[in-house]
DNA sequence: CACCTCCTATACTGGTCTGTATAACGCTGG
DNA sequence: CCAGCGTTATACAGACCAGTATAGGAGGTG
């Protein structure tokens, strides 16, 4: 399970649609072989890449958060405090793009907790929650509780987008507000 | 798609199978074939009473909401006020009896918008966001933005839910504390 | 030139998927 | 008794599943 860095020219283009399929479709609902298909490319030579499904699989999300963290960071070096907020302003520009919700968690609702891919499901939301947790440590560096309103505004992100799909529109703005108005 | 007193004794059982293995293991993760044969029962009798796989899941997480409504009600009659926390103790309750986290938000990761169980599951979410907004009224009748603690509370209670299987124990007892803080 | 790596093309294995066909059995109500 | 219904048992269709086998082509490097 290599960084995509690392991936030769197909095997990336294989990454691409699969990431796209995967995350548009559900991870059972799509095969090797509209995979194959899709990316212009054998089946032989996505197994030559990368061995597994399960793999591809894990790539696919180590992939996706290594990208999401990037532009996150891109974000909070720009933003002005309240910094946590940006947070729910990246999520909320997430959920613009799509319908379908947050690919972790879709994830880890469809695959098995002994899944290879579950490990990096669980990383990414702990450095979403810790991130948090620092960037409201440097706008309230005296706060009474800092953990408890870390967990509180993760709450309120992670409800918001889990909801994305069902609920509709501005969920994730509403969010926001009710962050900014616990935010000093 | 009927409601579960109108079942056989055999369709009854095949939909408590179902709705066990769809629950642990995920809808497409568990095929036909399975269900009759932990049902004891031939894949004819399970075409015979629900037409076809899909029916069989929107029959699922309709025949789970009626009961999970039913216990959620009898739970609020015996309840002591804030009756709003109820919904936190038995989501707790329901995180405890499982890892897999909300039946619900799993269907609708795995799911298309467009599946005939989606309305369901819109349904419910709808309804616990509704008797939330009711409970929450009925502790603070003055309140100022009655709506945006609902909205508020709900956010707390679905994202500790949505992490049950990700974060690991105790996420729903700290989101109802921070939800008892915020009630008067 | 020879080698090596990546790739293509095609076919296949053995299994699972949803859904249907055919035929017979057992119980119950008229 | 008998007709009807829900059921059993077995088999099948046609598609898809993950993954492998075999053989050979294209391009660069020694």
């Amino acid at each position: 399970m290599a960084d995509a860095g690392d991936l030769t020219p197909r095997a990336r283009r294989i990454l691409e649609v699969a990431s796209e399929l995967f995350y548009d479709r559900g991870i059972h609902a799509v095969g090797v072989d509209t995979i194959a298909a899709e990316s212009g490319v054998t089946k032989r030579t996505l197994y030559n890449n990368f061995g597994a499904k399960d793999v591809l699989v894990a790539t696919y999300l180590k992939n996706r958060h290594s990208g999401w963290w990037r532009g996150l960071e891109e974000r909070l070096a720009a933003a002005e405090p309240p910094r946590a907020l940006t947070l729910f302003d990246v999520y909320a520009e997430d959920a613009r793009t799509s319908k379908r919700g947050c690919a972790f968690l879709n994830a880890a609702a469809e695959l098995p907790a002994d899944h290879p891919a579950y490990a990096i499901i669980r990383y990414h939301k702990r450095s979403v929650e810790d991130r948090l947790g620092e960037l409201i440590a440097e706008h309230e560096p005296g706060a009474a509780e800092p953990e408890r309103l870390a967990r509180h505004l993760f709450l309120l992100l992670e409800g918001a987008f889990a909801h994305h799909g069902i609920h509709g529109e501005g969920l994730l703005a509403e969010a926001r507000e009710i962050a900014r108005g616990l935010l000093t």
